[in-house]
RNA sequence: GCCGAGGUGGUGGAGUUGGUAGACACGCGAGACUUAAAAUCUCGUGACCUUACGGUCGCGCGGGUUCGAAUCCCGCCCUCGGCACCA
């Protein structure tokens, strides 16, 4: 018998797949389509290391099982090319990023190649390729008619080491740059700006549509988004005009109300007159100096100064109180002011334990409200007693304390007060807008014009793509300018509408950009007339699967953003684009701690590849664990995949003449259950039922028919070791990836006899087997044929318990 | 603090419409083959008690429901992830 030669095997079978291009996608198919898409990779300059092909092997075996199932399978794949990391890495090797791109994309394709995927390489795509990023600029021209792309001159987050304009998400929970580790800056600067807050409610509410999707992700967009529901409440200042808007969830609380607080940004600070101006000035300065961190480092200890001589007006009471301007009034949420209720929120207790200002508690858990009212005495220890223990309760209960909604639930009450003190109901989001410009070389340009009498003008789409042009220096500039800044020839143009002299836009847009769309694309990747061919578009949207991790929240939120966008311009026919989203698990090195350069732990799947196999690493890392488990590499493990694939081998060139009843029986299971799992994503026990049919063929003997349907569902994981055994050893002439998949036999999974648990007492005694189907009486008499389980029965059985072909239970 | 996911042998993990816990694999131990080693094959492998037959205990902890609980209910502990001075 001849040995397994994984890589001459490996090697010759993909050659033979491409020249006869069996991956091909055929549009006009009239079959059913399922589109199965991988989060398209970052082509970086380090290539991958095992753990990046995890999710790519899944997605081959789902769509190699869903075309052997009857689909016409669109499984494409492409390079998520422009942002930041391309271009630093270009700026350190002296590159050209063009240049280091190409180079990146040629290595990954390799390393790829290597694993036998089944990806339809004409419809291959590159954010960078001006046919491409042609649409992501139109994209943004649609954006901006629709009025969702603003120019806005407010401060951003600013990376003083990257040197460019970040968005929100791009920020770790710390307030550090999620690329440098840096602390972010607050830089005011004008920028582009995406109004995603626009389709916040949308973007939340949606999620419900997403029953396919993880829980966590969902979770973590809901945080991400952060709706809170309350009121708007307008507060007067006294002897001017002014008034002070506040967003509150509590307006149950406002009788409770004793101070209002502005952040140091909002625009009454400036507006207002107090005395005590140099000493506001200063702490305003002092406080927008500091630094997100800072601020978000300050262990609860509260800062704040009073506005001397302003009083604010309780539109609830008449009452009369002070104002301050306090950092932990942050300016982008909300309205930048709040109405302080220290009896019943942390924060504003903590501040005016500080500054000595009163606390008013005017919600009880009690119930009995009205007897602490009428009772002076009583209140008055009631109130005190709670004061000087600092107890406070931010949960919503019964009013006390508010007049005439004295009694009256938290609840109603929110309703009744904002409306007699005519404020609105209304909602607050987390979810900033998207500042969507970055100050750097390596983006999509962003196609505007702007001229002095016209103002922002959109490139007409017929002179789209504004190209990238090739600059000496495409190192920022440090001025918050963008390197393209410096290239007359290319900055200055005609004004598209009036023909004057104008200025192309010279920022670029952020990474996210090609990736908001890019699913789109590989539907009609050639397309140079239209943003894509709605008939196309219908036969293939939404997204059957979509296979990948890291991005829960950033290109998952952008993405679903642009394709409602899209959907209300009618270019889409789905509300949502991902429809099932299967989020993998990570593999960590053999030591537990990420892969990484730095700590000399990468495994490169080229080494796998030659050493074991690329069937043995797909099988491997299928089998290591539940695909969302994040698991450490082991290289024992992998072994014990390869071993298996041996096995296989082995027995592929043993078969008998015919196979044993006991191995037809576990064919069939086998053949239910992995079509089963593949289908669910649970490719680990899918593998483990293989093993055990190989271990029963091995012992009770398989025949070659029997031998070559296992070798078909074995397929969509070891498609090499499949196809050597498919066409060389059983001699097919046609690929084993075009076959049909095998059929299982409901009547062939039905055995003659089955093993029953036997318990007395609810405890498991011994098992007896009897004929399939059999009843109660032929059971127990069964039961009581075995000496070893008889002489547990003590006296009259009191009760029994049959699960039919399972389970006796004898209580006596 | 709020929210989400999870906790099962030495390890990765099976098993969750309540019904034989530990499938499959790794590792480990013993044996076969070999001059020897590797590879391969066979057997064993949750813990404890027992010469054996067999028994007892076991799915983070403590209760409960049930003939029967890893699975359901109540109360805790821990790990991972998202958000967090968000009004």
């Amino acid at each position: 018998m001849k040995n397994f030669d994984h890589t001459k095997v490996e090697k010759k079978w993909q050659q033979q797949w491409e020249s006869e291009d069996i991956y091909a996608t055929d549009d006009s198919s009239k079959k059913p389509k399922v589109f199965v898409l991988d989060m398209f990779p970052y082509p970086s300059g380090e290539g991958l290391h095992v753990g990046h092909p995890k999710g790519y092997i899944a997605t081959d075996v789902y769509s190699r099982f869903k075309k052997m199932s009857g689909f016409e399978v669109l499984h494409p794949m492409g390079w998520d090319a422009f942002g930041l990391p391309a271009e630093n890495f270009a700026i350190k090797n002296r590159v050209h990023p063009r240049v280091a791109v190409e180079k990146n994309i040629q290595n990954f394709k390799r390393q790829l190649s290597h694993l036998g995927f089944n990806y339809d390489w004409s419809r291959e795509i590159n954010t960078t390729d001006p046919e491409y990023y042609k649409w992501t600029q139109w994209i943004f021209l649609q954006l901006f008619k629709k009025g969702l792309a603003f120019e806005s001159h407010e401060p951003i987050n600013w990376c003083p080491s990257c040197q460019t304009g970040l968005a929100n998400e791009d920020l770790e929970s710390d307030g550090t740059c999620e690329r440098c580790g840096s602390i972010v800056e607050k830089k005011p600067m004008r920028q582009w700006v995406l109004r995603i807050t626009d389709y916040a409610d949308r973007l939340l509410d949606d999620l419900s549509l997403l029953d396919r999707w993880p829980e966590h992700i969902k979770e973590a967009q809901r945080n991400w988004i952060g709706k809170s529901e309350g009121s708007e409440i307008e507060f007067t200042v006294k002897g001017s005009q002014e008034r002070i808007k506040v967003f509150t969830t509590r307006p149950d609380t406002i009788f409770g109300v004793t101070y209002m607080v502005l952040a140091p940004e909002h625009e009454l600070v400036k507006k207002l007159a107090y005395s005590n101006t140099e000493e506001v000035e200063e702490y305003v300065v002092k406080s927008q100096r500091r630094s997100e961190m800072d601020r978000l480092d300050e262990t609860k200890e509260k800062t704040g100064v009073l506005l001397r001589g302003v009083s604010v007006v309780n539109p609830a009471n008449g009452e009369e109180i002070p104002l301050f301007v306090a950092d932990y009034v942050l300016a982008h949420y909300g309205t930048g002011a709040i109405m302080a209720v220290p009896a019943h929120d942390e924060r504003d207790y903590a501040f005016a334990r500080k500054f000595a200002l009163p606390v008013r508690k005017v919600i009880t858990h009690s119930g009995n409200a009205r007897g602490v009212d009428s009772i002076p005495l009583l209140r008055w220890l009631a109130n005190n007693l709670w004061y000087t223990r600092t107890v406070i309760t931010t949960n919503p209960g019964t009013l006390i304390n508010s007049g005439e909604f004295n009694g009256m639930e938290s609840e109603k009450a929110k309703e009744v007060i904002t409306e007699k003190v005519g404020g609105t109901i209304a909602s607050t989001y987390r979810l900033n807008d998207w500042v969507f410009s970055r100050q750097r070389y390596w983006g999509e340009p962003i196609p505007i014009v702007h001229c002095k009498t016209c103002g922002a003008v959109p490139v007409p789409e017929d002179q789209l793509p504004v190209t990238l042009p090739d600059v000496e220096n495409y190192e920022p500039t440090g001025t918050g300018e963008s390197p393209l800044a410096h290239i007359d020839e290319w900055v200055h143009t005609s004004c598209p509408t009036c023909g004057k002299e104008g200025k192309r836009e010279t920022n670029t847009m952020p990474q996210w950009a090609g990736s908001s769309w890019y699913y789109l694309r590989f539907i009609d990747p050639n397309n140079n007339d239209a943003f894509i061919d709605p008939e196309k578009e219908r036969q293939w949207m939404p997204v059957n699967v979509y296979v990948g991790g890291d991005h829960a929240v950033r290109h998952l939120i952008y993405a679903r953003f642009w394709h409602k966008v899209l959907f209300d311009l009618g270019y889409v026919s789905t509300e949502e684009p991902f429809t099932r989203l299967e989020f993998l698990g990570f593999i960590l090195a053999e030591d537990g701690r990420k892969m990484s350069k730095r700590w000399g732990n990468v495994i490169n799947p080229d080494e796998i590849v030659k050493t074991n196999g690329a069937d043995a690493m797909r099988v491997y890392e299928m089998f290591m664990s539940p695909f969302e488990n994040t698991t450490a590499w082991s290289t024992d493990g992998l072994v014990g995949s390869q071993r298996f694939l041996e096995r296989v081998w082995k027995l592929s060139q043993n078969t008998t003449t015919e196979s044993g009843p006991a191995t037809v029986l576990e064919l069939h299971k086998t053949i239910k259950k992995v079509g089963e799992d593949i289908e669910g994503f649970k490719f680990n026990t899918a593998i483990a039922q293989l093993m055990i049919l190989l271990n029963v063929a091995t012992e009770h003997g398989i025949s070659g028919e029997d031998f070559k349907l296992f070798t078909q569902i074995l397929a969509p994981f070891a498609p090499h070791l499949s196809e050597e055994i498919w066409r060389e050893t059983f001699a097919e002439n046609t690929s084993i990836h075009l076959t049909a998949w095998p059929e299982y036999n409901e009547s062939q999974l039905v055995k003659e006899t089955v093993t029953i648990a036997v318990q007395i007492n609810g405890k498991k005694r011994g098992s007896v087997e009897v004929a399939t189907n059999a009843d109660e009486p032929t059971v127990v008499s069964a039961v009581r044929a075995e000496e070893k389980l008889s002489r547990w029965i003590v006296g009259e059985p009191k009760r029994v318990v049959y699960i039919l072909n399972k389970l006796i239970n004898i209580v006596v």
